[in-house]
DNA sequence: CCCGCTCCTCGAACCGGTTCGACGGAAGTT
DNA sequence: AACTTCCGTCGAACCGGTTCGAGGAGCGGG
C-alpha cells in the first residue's frame, strides 16, 4: 500500500499523488478526486519513515525523563500526560527517553539517529551537561527548569526560590518560629537538581529574613523516608512547629510521622510546601501548598518547542511560573 | 555525516561500511579498523529513518495509554516507567499514543504510518475494538488486561476477579458482614473496562458465597469523589463496617470521609482493595491490599512483545497475575 | 600453468516518500 | 496564425540506509 500503488491505480504519476496530498502544487479537481477515491478504497497512509527520510522531519518530539531509580512523582505523571496531549494537538508524537545512568546511550540515540525533531528535558540540573550538549549542537529543545545560566535558552520553569520563600512567609505570618525544610533526596541535591537547590535557597534566605530558626533535611522519594525524616526533625528539635516540603512522594510519610508523634495537623503542627494540587488534596487534612501547575507546564513546553521548530530563528523564550499558595487545611497559627 | 561520507573517507564503498557495522558479511580486520577510526572521528550514527525505511523495522514500540480525561493513577505511572525501562534493555524506544476520544487518529497513525513495530495497549475493555482491529491486521501487540475472549491473543493481566474475591474473604474472615465496594468511575464501567467489570464480578460472587450484605458504588478518580462516595456509603447503610476499593485515586478521599464521619480505621472500619504498593503505603494507616505489581507487568508486557516480534510464529502467550494481599494496617476484626 | 575455491569488496537496486525541472496543451494576445 | 502564459502532470533525482549478485585477489591443488 505505497504511493506507487496508489498512482498506478489512479492512472497518474507518483509525484502527482504526492502533490495531491500535500497541496504544494495545484492538482486539478478531477485528478484529486480520482486519487482520493483510490486512497479511501485502499486505506492508504504514507509511511512515516520514508516521509521522514525525504523531508528531514520526523514529526516526533523526544521527552527525556528521569530514570526510575528516583521514583516518579505524581507531578511528573501529570506532566508527561499533558505533554503527550499538547503534542497531539500539533500532530506530533512523543518518544520517551529514559535519561538514566547511561544517559548517553538513550539520549545520543535520540539525537544522533535523528529520531526526533526536538526534545523536552525534565529534571534539569543547575549545571546540566545535556543542556550544554544540546546548545552546542543547536538542537531544538526546551528545558523544564532553569539551569544556572538560563539566558539565551528555552525553558519553562517554576520559581522555586519564590515558592519556598512564600511558604516561609506564610508560616512566619502565622507565628511559627522553628521550621523544618524537607527537600528532595540527597543524591538529587548533590547532583545539582535545580528545584532542590533553588528551593533550599529561597527557604534559607526567607527564613533568615524573618529571623526563623530552621533546620533543613533531605528525604528519599517515598513514604517510609518521609516517616523517618519526620522522626529526625522532632528528635533534632522537638520545638519545631512547622515544615515546608518540596518532596511530594514523602508527604504521606511526613503526615504519618506527625500522627505517630501525637502532633495534630494543623493544631499542633503546620505543613506546607510545593506539591501538585491533585496530591495536596489526597492527604487529610488537605495540604496548603503552592500548587505545581504540571499540566500547564507541559502545554507551555510543547508550545515553545513547536514554535522553535516552526521558526528556527526566533530568539529564545521562556516562562517562569510562580503559582500562588492555595490555602487548604494544613496550616494554622502557632500556639504560643 | 552519512554512510556515504564515511565510505569516502575510509576509501571503501557504502556497502562495505554497512557490512562492517552490521557484521552480516565478513569484513577484513584492516578495513574494519579503518572504518571504525573514521566513524569515531566523525561521531557517525546511522539515520534511524533511513534504516527503518530500508529494513522495515523502526525499533520502536507504541504504548497506547488512556486519555487524560480520566486522570492518571499512580499505577499507570509506574507501569509506563517500567515499560520504557524494559524496552530500553532490548534497544527499543517507546512512542506514546493517547488513545482517547478520537482513538482513531492517533492510533491509526501508529499503525498505518508504520511508526512502530508493535504496541502495548493499556486499559483494555472487555469488548475492545482496538484489539479486534489489531488481531485482524495481525499486528504484533500485547494487551494489559484480558478481554472477554482472551484466547489466542497476547496479554498480561491481573486476575481482578480473584483479587476482589480475596479482599472479600479477608474481610469476611475478620467477621465483617456489611461491606461496600468502590469501583472505578461509572463511565469506565459502562465503557466495559475489564478491571472494573471483573473486579465487580469477583466481589459480588465472593460476597454472595460468604453471605455478606453488600452495596456497590462507582466513584470518580479523585479525592473529592472518594469523599462523597464514602458519605453515600454511610448514608445508604450506616452499619457498613468495611469497604473494598479498586479506585486508587479515590483512596485519600475515602480515608478523609471516614475520618470526618468519626470512624477510626481500622478499629471501627476496615479498608482494603487493589492498589499499587507505593500508594498503599502513603496513606495512614497503611492500606492492607492486593499490591498491583505495575513494574512487573510492564516488564512482562515488553518481554512478550519482543518475543512476538522476534519470533512471529510463536503461539500466543500470556501472564495472569494474582498477587497476594499484603497485610498492613487498615483492616481489623469487626467489632460485634 | 590453469583451474577452482575462499575471502573480501563493489556497484546497483531497492525501501517509499518529496521535490525540481521540463514539457504538453489550452487559453489569451496581437 | 504564431507567440506567449499558465496550468497540470510527468520523469528523474534524491534522502540514507540495506542487501543481493557479481567480480577480483590470493591461494592451493592438479
Amino acid at each position: 500500500m505505497n504511493i506507487g500503488e496508489i498512482a498506478k491505480r489512479a492512472g497518474v504519476s507518483r509525484s502527482t499523488v504526492s502533490y495531491a496530498l500535500s497541496g504544494k502544487r495545484p492538482v486539478s479537481g478531477e485528478t484529486r478526486q480520482k486519487i482520493q477515491r483510490v486512497i479511501d478504497e485502499l486505506g492508504y497512509q504514507p509511511n512515516a519513515s520514508a516521509r521522514a527520510l525525504a523531508n528531514g522531519r520526523t514529526d516526533t518530539i523526544g521527552l527525556v525523563f528521569p530514570p526510575a531509580g528516583n521514583h516518579y512523582t505524581g507531578m511528573q505523571l501529570d506532566f508527561i500526560g499533558s505533554v503527550v496531549e499538547a503534542a497531539a494537538t500539533y500532530d506530533y508524537d512523543v518518544l520517551l527517553s529514559p535519561s538514566g545512568v547511561d544517559s548517553d546511550r538513550s539520549f545520543q540515540r535520540l539525537l544522533g539517529e535523528r529520531r526526533v525533531d526536538g526534545a523536552i528535558l525534565m529534571e534539569i540540573r543547575l549545571d546540566d551537561d545535556r543542556l550544554e550538549h544540546l546548545a552546542a549542537l543547536d538542537f531544538p529543545s526546551v528545558a523544564i527548569g532553569r539551569s544556572a545560566h538560563p539566558d539565551g535558552s528555552w525553558w519553562v520553569g517554576l520559581d522555586h526560590t519564590a515558592l519556598a520563600a512564600a511558604c516561609v512567609h506564610h508560616l512566619a505570618d502565622l507565628g511559627h518560629r522553628r521550621v523544618a525544610f524537607v527537600n528532595r533526596p540527597e543524591q538529587l541535591l548533590r547532583a545539582g537538581y535545580e528545584s532542590a537547590h533553588r528551593g533550599l535557597d529561597g527557604f534559607t534566605k526567607a527564613a533568615a529574613e524573618r529571623g526563623l530558626t530552621v533546620r533543613t533535611y533531605t528525604c528519599g522519594d517515598d513514604a517510609a523516608s518521609g516517616l523517618t525524616c519526620l522522626e529526625r526533625i522532632l528528635h533534632d528539635d522537638p520545638a519545631t512547629t512547622a515544615l515546608v516540603t518540596l518532596n511530594e512522594a514523602a508527604l504521606g510519610g511526613l503526615y504519618r510521622g506527625l500522627a505517630q508523634a501525637g502532633r495534630h495537623v494543623p493544631r499542633d503542627f503546620s505543613v506546607t510546601g510545593v506539591v501538585a494540587s491533585r496530591w495536596a488534596e489526597t492527604v487529610t487534612p488537605q495540604l496548603t501548598a503552592a500548587d505545581v501547575p504540571a499540566e500547564q507546564m507541559g502545554r507551555l513546553a510543547v508550545d515553545l518547542l513547536v514554535q522553535r521548530l516552526d521558526h528556527p530563528d526566533t530568539p529564545a523564550r521562556n516562562h517562569l511560573l510562580a503559582p500562588p499558595i492555595s490555602l487548604r487545611a494544613s496550616t494554622a497559627p502557632a500556639t504560643p
